[in-house]
DNA sequence: ATAAGTAGTGAACCACGATTCATTTCTTCA
DNA sequence: TGAAGAAATGAATCGTGGTTCACTACTTAT
């Protein structure tokens, strides 16, 4: 035998990896998932396009690995709001908040983590994504009854009614033509869309008008 | 001139487009958009392929009038329960369950109407269906707001989170691979998920936990 | 009956992008 | 240095399904 795979390898395959990973992160906040063709992701890593395919079984798994990173940065902003100091009902505000000004700043991204159509596997990890939120927020109203800051209610029922409120009403602003539309240079902070759709969350979990 | 198009071949035109919809509407039904090849649709309604090109532009136009036609149906009903006697309150209830309920009742199509992946045209209709059942929403809650049986709020954005908050419950048990567990006898009806989800609705709107 | 025109046909075509694989280039080690 | 094997290449291939269009069958009016 005369090749053994040596450190220097296993590092250079590596680094090729994460660039290709990280061009189609590019190319998906650019422009979605449709705009990640093979071809492009390639050339963009400055590889060949069957590379793509010794790093990766398909398309689809690449798409899923993308899908899954960009997911989980999104959960750990959550998961870390939710881990504030306060009772649970203003720490689950702090959570959809960041959930929502998040999106609003990279819409793209977000719409593609939630909106664009996708290839079945990449669907699976968009209904975990969603669960994952969901479970989250399930964990806080618990909480939250626990220590009588939250009335009584099915915790896992509101916990996907959030998840879909805000999504649906992230849904018409996130979408391309939106997107395109809005002036790049705008303020998207401190939406007033955000103030409306906590306040009908907030008063769905608490049962108070603020 | 030797032919004009007469009564009679106005009808049979007529009478093929109507077949070919509705072989279109019950493969939809069956599995879903990807389950309606346009060869497929042909075959089942004893034309040739060709011919679907006669009444339709494209598939994507056959898949924009099936979706329309399936969404009025569902806007329809909604409609109906919103126009019950009552007051806002208890119409907007009986809506959600409306909603809820047909769905659970024919899960494929809703799973199609709500959240199959689609072609632009036809996501541009869905966009609309969200949209028309979020203004039914909105409407009755300003009525309730008029009423004084609903607080003040911000109406539309109210109805966007009930539409969001309802699809994103159903978005699980709608999808093929819970449809498919799911004993085909069973009773969809009352079903414990549409209570609890309207009980975080009907808290959102009114802020009174029942 | 026949001319003029429309409807219907379906096999061939095409677009599109994912995937493959024979070939080349590079890495390792005796 | 060279033999053995791994990695990289990218043009060619493939699969899928929508769409076309030259042709046939039918309808109408004279």
């Amino acid at each position: 035998m005369a090749y053994r795979e040596t450190e220097k390898m296993r590092n250079r395959k590596a680094h090729a990896r994460k660039r290709i990973v990280e061009c189609t992160q590019q190319r998906v906040a650019e422009g979605g998932f449709r705009n990640a063709r093979v071809t492009a992701v390639a050339e963009c890593a400055g590889v060949a396009t069957g590379t793509i395919y010794r790093h990766f079984d398909s398309k689809e798994e690449l798409f899923a690995e993308i899908f899954r990173i960009a997911t989980q940065r999104e959960v750990d902003k959550v998961t870390e709001a939710l881990g504030t100091e306060g009772n649970a009902v203003v720490r689950l505000e702090r959570a959809l908040r960041q959930f929502a000004e998040r999106a609003l700043r990279a819409p793209t991204m977000a719409w593609s983590l939630i909106a664009e159509p996708v290839d079945p596997k990449v669907e699976e990890e968009r209904l975990k994504f969603r669960r994952a939120y969901a479970e989250l927020f399930e964990q806080a109203i618990e909480q939250g009854m626990a220590e009588g800051s939250l009335p009584t209610q099915q915790a896992a029922q509101s916990g996907t009614c959030l998840v879909g409120a805000i999504a649906e009403s992230l849904v018409g602003p996130l979408s391309p033509s939106m997107v395109e539309a809005a002036n790049p240079g705008e303020n998207n902070d401190s939406h007033p869309l955000v103030d409306s759709i906590i306040d009908f969350c907030m008063q769905g979990l608490t049962g108070n008008r603020r």
